[in-house]
RNA sequence: GGGCCGUUAGCUCAGUUGGCAGAGCACCGGACUUUUAAUCCGGGUGUCACAGGUUCGAUCCCUGUACGGCCCA
């Protein structure tokens, strides 16, 4: 690798250091950090200009910014939550302390200071630092103090400078842990149970998706990453768990845009006895729950108004494109196809020529509908043939008590009436079987032991799937995906 | 998968109609006891992403590759 000369310069005063001083940095292991810089500034924030406390405040940090006047000093120190100028002076250190700081401390070094709460003649909070001690040594420079770290390549490979440089990206993932832990807090408020299920299976069901496929050595066998928790989660329904969800990574083998990642977040939930507009209600409180814990209901993404207040619109598929595109699905009766995709073809839908009038309604919807909804809104009565794991509609068994969330025009929830019935069951997998000889290769699997599940009597159970990743990126105004996951899926360089 | 754009110092970015590689910040040496994008004096620290080609000469033009971004499928 080729040292850059800052990188050199700085290792060769670590050395010089320890030989000169016999001081090493790295020996540290506490700092009894007894006050946060937020804390200080919370207790001390009444002083006046010049005026000094003489609590003693003895924090910890990182040195961002160094302004030296000889025989005095400006600094900034950052921690988790916050900044404050530091004040370092000789007459307050004394000489030997002071020149210590001077000679040895850099910018990017972790510091254990102690020192007076004070405002200066200028009227900034500051601390009047009594004690420094150099707690970790900085080997590489920070980035630009006024630009940081814009590189989006820097920025996702090297997470760490990113969160250093960039405080408002600790802050989107401060949301995310919130808005995940609102999620706990909402569902056990409603006796709903945190389970965990494989992430490494045989089969990899529960979605229309291709899995990435790993080997066992010791069992001998390909295994499988989890595309979705469903399948699991109701087998525990049918153990009478009652009311389960999990939270935790999906793995889906497919492209990396700004709105997938191959790997990602769901909470899935299911209710035992409830059904599909019980969980519309509860989307709709673990919804509004988090942006009420984020910022509040009236949110902007990216320049355009959101709003979080219920309840959101709701509105079913078939009125959505009938309104959109004047497809109207109920013209069209068995033996209607062609005529449906004819239709279509006048939309400018692109169509392999052997659809089905209800799969022309859900490309019709996905090229031409989900666009515009941009505004929370409930898509309900998904067709039954692209919804092979929910409940048919009594009155009308071509769609599903089924609903989809959209939030800015993406797919953020996906829940639905769970299919009890193992015959019927049985049936949508051999029909998905079909699709799948037909070379749709994201066709669901044939889960035998599901059925046999299924077999043994799941109660009527309503489930849900939210996106984390996607309702966080609008929670935080984030434009990618991989602005809300700590550690995007990246080609390795070299 | 297709199209377009990008890759120059640690960071943010200029630049060269093809002729010794630039700025600000950071960094190094010096001055400075209330600064805050501190200031002043001095110093450029670089495989111009990589590999070929064209050329007297390529960071620049051409081809390919890698990585990234955006749009589309």
């Amino acid at each position: 690798m080729q040292e850059n000369e800052i990188l050199r310069q700085r290792t060769e005063k670590l050395m010089r250091l320890r030989e000169e001083e016999g001081y090493d940095p790295f020996v540290h292991e506490k700092w009894i950090k007894k006050h946060t810089l937020d804390f200080v500034r919370d207790n001390f924030g009444h002083l006046p200009e010049d005026g000094k406390d003489d609590t003693e405040i003895v924090t910890a940090g990182r040195l961002m910014t160094l302004r030296r006047h000889g025989k005095a000093a400006f600094a900034n120190l950052a921690d988790e939550n916050s900044s404050m100028q530091l004040y370092f002076q000789v007459d307050t250190m004394g000489e030997e302390e002071y020149a210590f700081f001077k000679k040895w401390v850099d910018t990017g070094d972790m510091l254990g200071i102690v020192g007076h709460p004070f405002r200066t003649r200028r009227g900034e909070l500051s601390i009047l630092v009594t004690k420094c001690v150099l707690l970790a040594k900085a080997l590489r420079p920070l980035p630009e103090k006024w630009h940081g770290l814009k590189d989006t390549e820097t920025r996702y490979r090297q997470r760490y400078v990113d969160l250093i440089s960039n405080p408002d990206v600790r802050e989107t993932f401060r949301k995310r842990a919130k808005i995940i832990s609102t999620f706990r807090r909402v569902l056990e408020d409603h006796g709903t149970l945190e389970v965990e299920t494989p992430v490494l299976a045989t089969l990899a069901g529960g979605a229309n998706a291709r899995p990435f496929v790993t080997f066992h050595n010791a069992l001998g066998i390909n295994m499988y990453l989890r595309i979705a928790t469903e399948l699991y989660l109701k087998r525990l329904i049918v153990g009478m768990l009652g009311r389960v969800y999990e939270i935790g990574k999906n793995f889906r083998n497919e492209g990396i845009d700004i709105m997938h990642n191959p790997e990602f977040t769901s909470m899935e939930v299911y209710w035992a006895y409830a059904d599909y507009e019980d969980i519309m209600d509860l989307t709709e409180e673990l919804i509004v729950a988090s942006a009420d814990a984020v910022g509040g209901r009236d949110v902007v993404y990216q320049g355009t108004p959101l709003n979080f207040h219920p309840p959101f619109r709701r509105a079913t598929m078939a009125e959505l494109v009938k309104e959109c595109t004047g497809f109207d699905i109920y013209e069209y009766g068995e033996g209607d196809d062609a005529r449906a995709r004819q239709f279509a073809g006048t939309r400018g839908v692109d169509l392999e020529g052997n659809e089905s009038r209800f799969i022309v309604l859900t490309k019709l919807f996905e090229d031409l509908v989900e666009d515009t909804l941009v505004q929370p809104t409930f898509v309900l009565g998904l067709p039954t043939e692209v919804s092979p794991l929910a409940k048919k509609n009594p009155e009308d068994p071509n769609f599903t008590n089924r609903f989809e969330l959209y939030i800015y025009g993406s797919e953020v929830a996906n829940a639905f009436s769970e299919l009890n019935d193992p015959l019927d069951q049985r049936e949508r997998f051999v029909d998905q079987l079909k699709k799948k000889e037909e070379g749709d290769d994201e066709a669901h699997v044939f889960d035998e032991d599901y059925v046999n599940a299924l077999e043994y009597g799941l109660p009527p159970t309503g489930g849900l799937g939210i996106g984390i990743d996607r309702l966080t990126m609008f929670l935080s105004d984030s434009r990618s995906i991989r602005d809300v996951i700590l550690f995007p899926t990246m080609r390795p360089r070299n």
